[in-house]
DNA sequence: TCTTATTGTTAAATAATACTGAACAATGAG
DNA sequence: CTCATTGTTCAGTATTATTTAACAATAAGA
């Protein structure tokens, strides 16, 4: 039995005046209104209408239950739409998990221009490179940079990021510029623990997935850090293009080999559902996915 | 689709944190349990809890529509109390309807007693010697007597009053005491016309109904501005015990032909209907049967 | 790392109920 | 008094609610 039912087809006969009146408003039969009231009166065990077989009148316990019974109507209506107008704006809080350095780098300056043009809309960003669970962490999005191991959430795939190796002017000047991806094996290399592989750089040489090893003298969990290494010190890194564009701009870094090999990785928003999905989801996705398209051309 | 019913689910499995022991708390599957949040969010577009195989965390807006929909559910657990309490309760208005010379001289003591005994109940009583539509007026009750029209009411027999043919002493000394009531044809008689016959007696005289048209003089319809007239004047009346019982006490009227004939007319209690019936309507019902039943032995 | 027990989901089957349509008795309007 | 209209009832049908069982995913324990 349907009490929210119930109650609005004895709201709609204490209006009406009328059973007959009251099934013609709710587009039901008038046998079906006089079931509800019956049923009702049953459930209540207190008699809401006085009905001869043409007249009626409310009782005036039927009064005080036709007035808490719409204004409890009234309140369900006004909270699937109070919740449903909730999902679909921006206000509100959009929690995202992304790894640090391209958190600090690529991330803040999107959710900036993001922010700026929707100001009602708050942004809690967390920076982590260890592996976050995005449930049991309550987050709403979180970006992931490298291939994706399978599971149960969704994928929005932004774009790629290229990989660079680098080297300092001074590392150069020492070493003098290597003439392949093999002669890593030999020199002085900073490892980004964050990278998938465990102590291992991949890269594309004519279109074949090729492994190297580099001789590694130092790992730190990352990108930027390693490249702040290799700018300071002597030694090679294999980073993201984000970690690194700045230092390659400035000519703090040199790229190594840029026509020996190609290599990018995979750029992916990921988040738990497809259906019912806040608008602060969506619309901070499309956003990224803009921004980044715009950023890397 | 019950939707209080989601509601209820979703409550549950918000504050039991996990779908089976949310259905285990009301009794029903977790396959039931699953389908109706499925629902639930389908009905309201808005993921409410996000979920993976095994854990489970509540959105923001699962949250937030988790507050309110449980105040709704209490609303209406509070309203279903309230108005069983009310209905269950003397607190509220009876409003009676009855005779008038029945009401000023049997029902105002009776009511003097219920509410010197139950201060929380109020009365409102009508007299009223006119047909009166129970319904259409919106009476809780009605006190009639003598025999009722067929109708969809309810009748609760209270007892009987008897019929007296009273004049007073004057009356005597001038004509003498008649010896049969076929006498009364000839004799000057005052007609209350709330009588059920127009114009006519009826006494039961042998188990046997004898009709007797007298002679009238006067009508009024007022059995007690009949019984008034009797004892200020020289006429013969037919009136009901209440109406004369204090004159015929006083000696003010005389109770003739006392073994000629035995006449009595119902008493009932007339309500709407059975069903649901407030506790209001049975005690009164109930008290005024037990005080009639002590006044008239 | 593998197994195990437990989680939420799904599909098919069944139990329950909601709803309709027609026949009915009651009654107010004309 | 007649007639149209009211609320009620009942039987039949359509729809929905619920369960049962099989399932895939996963956290915990070995």
């Amino acid at each position: 039995m349907d009490k929210l039912n119930l109650m609005t087809s004895f709201i709609a006969v204490a209006e009406e005046g009328s059973f007959t009146a009251a099934a013609n408003r709710l587009g039901k039969t008038k046998a079906l209104i006089s079931t509800h009231i019956s049923q009702l009166e049953d459930l209540l065990k207190v008699r809401l209408l006085i009905r001869s077989t043409r007249s009626m009148q409310i009782t005036s316990e039927g009064q005080s239950y036709y007035e808490q019974a719409k204004k409890i109507l009234d309140d369900i209506v006004t909270l699937e739409a109070q919740l449903l107008h909730e999902s679909q704006s921006l206000v509100g809080r959009l929690r995202i998990s992304a790894p640090t350095t391209f958190g600090e780098l690529v991330l803040m300056p999107c959710i900036a221009e993001l922010t700026s043009a929707n100001p009602e809309l708050k942004i809690e960003l967390l920076l982590n490179d260890r592996f976050v669970d995005l449930i049991s962490e309550g987050f709403d999005v979180a970006l992931r940079i490298g291939n994706l191991a399978d599971s149960s959430l969704i994928a929005r795939p932004a774009g790629f990021t290229r990989m660079f190796l680098c080297a300092s002017p001074e590392f150069i000047e020492h070493y003098g510029e290597p003439e392949s991806i093999h002669q890593l094996a030999e020199l002085p290399c900073v490892f980004d623990t964050n990278y998938r592989h465990a102590g291992s750089w991949s890269f594309t040489q004519d279109q074949r997935e090729v492994e190297v090893r580099p001789h590694i003298t130092a790992r730190v969990n990352s990108a930027l850090a390693a490249a702040n290494m290799a700018r300071t010190g002597r030694v090679i890194t294999y980073c993201p293009e984000f970690a690194v564009h700045a230092m390659l701009e400035k000519g703090e870094l040199i790229s190594l080999l840029p026509h020996e090999y190609k290599s990018q990785i995979p750029v992916n928003v990921i988040y738990p559902h497809r259906q019912h999905l806040s608008t602060r989801v969506t619309i901070f996705t499309q956003y990224f996915i803009d921004y980044w398209h715009r950023m890397t051309g």
